[in-house]
DNA sequence: CTGTTAGCGCATTCAC
DNA sequence: GTGAATGCGCTAACAG
């Protein structure tokens, strides 16, 4: 029903392919007067170029596929705004696709590679797979991939991968976990327990990794670790599950006084400190603290990973180990899109020292 | 490059319309021996179906355009994790664009439009506008969508609207707000001030209304409003702005005995209450409160609106307006992609009293 | 039930 | 520089 080229190209007078040349981009260049007939007649109809006829024709869709875990989730959805922008800017339109939901069809974990091959069968130009995937590489993905590779499409994927003529964008996922441990050592903490994500996740068990290398670097060994998943729920209920396990007692509430009457473990030494392997989780951590009576960092100290941008407004302040999410989504597509890039592409971060882990604030200005 | 159809058909020895019909869904039923037969042929070659050309030959793409403000915040970003929900139930994919980044030919204030040429060009089989959109209503975006309805193409907008044809999910901006500062004055504040969003966005000026008119129902007004962007910066600065217009006066920091010195507006009364117009933005005010030396809900208080996921980990718990962000985007998602919906949906939420206004949280177990 | 044919809307060879 | 013809990969009438 819309208006096709044909019409535009009878209303101005000229051919199909003039029309074409003039409307889309093209090496010849018809006359300046001719031209501008035909533009005025597509902007009369209201004419606009069917991208799917121009795919095919053209067999390239101007699309980028990303798959990333939970689009709701900040870390994916910061992520996710980097790699809109430089979509927007080399003129590609993104197809969102979450491992999160049902996929009807498809069983729970195949759903990235639902989202693969619907993303296959669109033609995207490139796809970016940030869901951090389970460990278990799944054949029919790679082989999926691979095929696509070989057909001209472009792949990054956010860690380390298997797949031939695939891109990487490497995360310090490990070394900045084992940084931000490190740091917390010589800062004087001497007891930590670790709050991990779901351990079939690459990510989380990366910066597990580091935390406890980190650790090991100072004789030290986690008092306990803990699975969840990375949610705020997840750090909730894993925190209380901690606190039973290592029967952490919470300070009596003498509050007039403000003294604390007892600390965990050692009642003259550091507080205990909790490495949680995310930003959203280590909150649920600190909620759940909250709740059974510690104070934070006076009685239990936190850590996370990430530095989510909507949680910098939190009191106390994360201490935590910033990734640059935004930038990491914008290098993600730049892979993508600009074929001439090397590959892998190394993402560090820093590390971030406040309040929860004991640090005062450098009371930020903003 | 990769594998068509055709190859597939003479794989297993059919025809194409043979293969058509087993491998994507048609009325009539090929024999299931010669069924078996296309479907290893494929499987064998790794076919893969180009939507692209589907698309044109049954002119339905598949594709729903999802055009939001900024996919970081989380108002939105939850908002299109409902979409993309009840999208992948009805497999669809789902294409995401944003009004907040660059659009390199396009003004600043046309990404909108932009982003709904594009989806159109697309042709997807509905919009779903979410990016609250800025009063001056273009005149070109409403031509072109008409003319996309016109064409079979379904577009929601959160909101009202003026489009003809479009289905409208209405948000209780205004009702909301206006329930929010009446439990809040029978809560007994009698003072309050507003943090208003951009003036020039829909959602934040019914939101503005709404308190103003709450205030007025009691006899009472505003203080003060000051307008700011909606993002922790802007609070942050919007509030900075309004404790030196107010004159606000931290106490002083006594805190040995925990006593406060001085409370505004009325040493004896209720504490100055700013209601803002979102909770990214009243984070930000809080930030702003304590790095003055305010203590919340002490001297003053805050409260915000949407109730973000993310945000309910905060201490002190907001006090806001909590709007089904989740179930928003699938009603949207439904009302575009199940043509026999009735539109318009109406969404309310509902008053959510928590410590940032003075009242105690209710010990959640989470 | 299966095969043949004709487009879907557009880019792009080719001749002119 | 411009127009006519061919094909991109697939679906949907049509026949058989």
């Amino acid at each position: 029903m819309p208006v096709k080229l044909t019409e535009v190209a009878r209303e101005a007078g000229v051919s199909l392919a003039t029309a074409s040349r003039v409307l889309n981009g093209s090496a010849r260049t018809p006359a300046e007067d001719i031209a501008k007939r035909v533009r005025a007649a597509a902007e009369e109809l209201g004419y606009v170029a069917n991208a799917q006829a121009q795919a095919l024709a053209k067999s390239t869709t101007g699309l980028v596929g990303l798959v990333v875990h939970d689009i709701a989730d900040p870390y994916f959805s910061t992520f996710a705004h980097g790699v809109q922008k430089v979509a927007s800017l080399s003129h590609h339109q993104v197809l969102l696709a979450g491992t999160d939901l049902p996929s009807e069809d498809a069983p729970p974990g195949d759903a990235e590679l639902a989202a693969v091959r619907a993303f296959i069968s669109y033609r995207t130009d490139a796809i970016i797979l940030a869901a951090s995937r389970v460990t278990d590489e799944d054949p029919r993905l790679a082989a999926a991939l691979e095929r696509y590779i070989n057909s001209g499409g472009r792949v990054v994927v956010l860690g380390a991968t298997k797949i031939a003529g695939a891109s990487s964008l490497m995360v310090a996922n490990k070394a900045g976990a084992m940084a931000l441990a490190t740091a917390l050592i010589e800062h004087g903490t001497t007891h930590f327990a670790i709050l991990a994500g779901p351990a079939e996740r690459n990510t989380a068990r990366a910066r597990v990794d580091g935390f406890v290398e980190g650790l090991q670097a100072a004789s030290l060994v986690p008092l306990a670790t803990v699975h969840g998943p990375f949610t705020s729920r997840g750090g909730y209920d894993a925190t209380v599950d901690l606190i039973h396990r290592l029967g952490l007692l919470a300070p009596t509430p003498n509050t007039t006084t403000g003294a604390d009457t007892s600390r965990f473990p050692s009642p003259s030494g550091s507080p205990l400190c909790i490495l949680v392997a995310n930003d959203v989780m280590a909150l649920g951590a600190m909620t759940a603290l909250r709740t059974h009576g510690f104070r934070i960092p006076d009685d239990v100290q936190v850590a996370g990973f990430d530095d989510i941008p909507t949680l910098r407004d939190h009191s106390p302040a994360l201490t935590t180990y910033r990734l640059p999410l935004e930038q990491m989504g914008q290098r993600a597509a730049e892979l993508a899109l600009e074929p001439q890039l090397r590959s892998p592409v190394t993402i560090t971060g820093e590390v971030v020292l406040r309040e929860s882990a004991g640090f005062t604030a450098p009371t930020t200005g903003k």
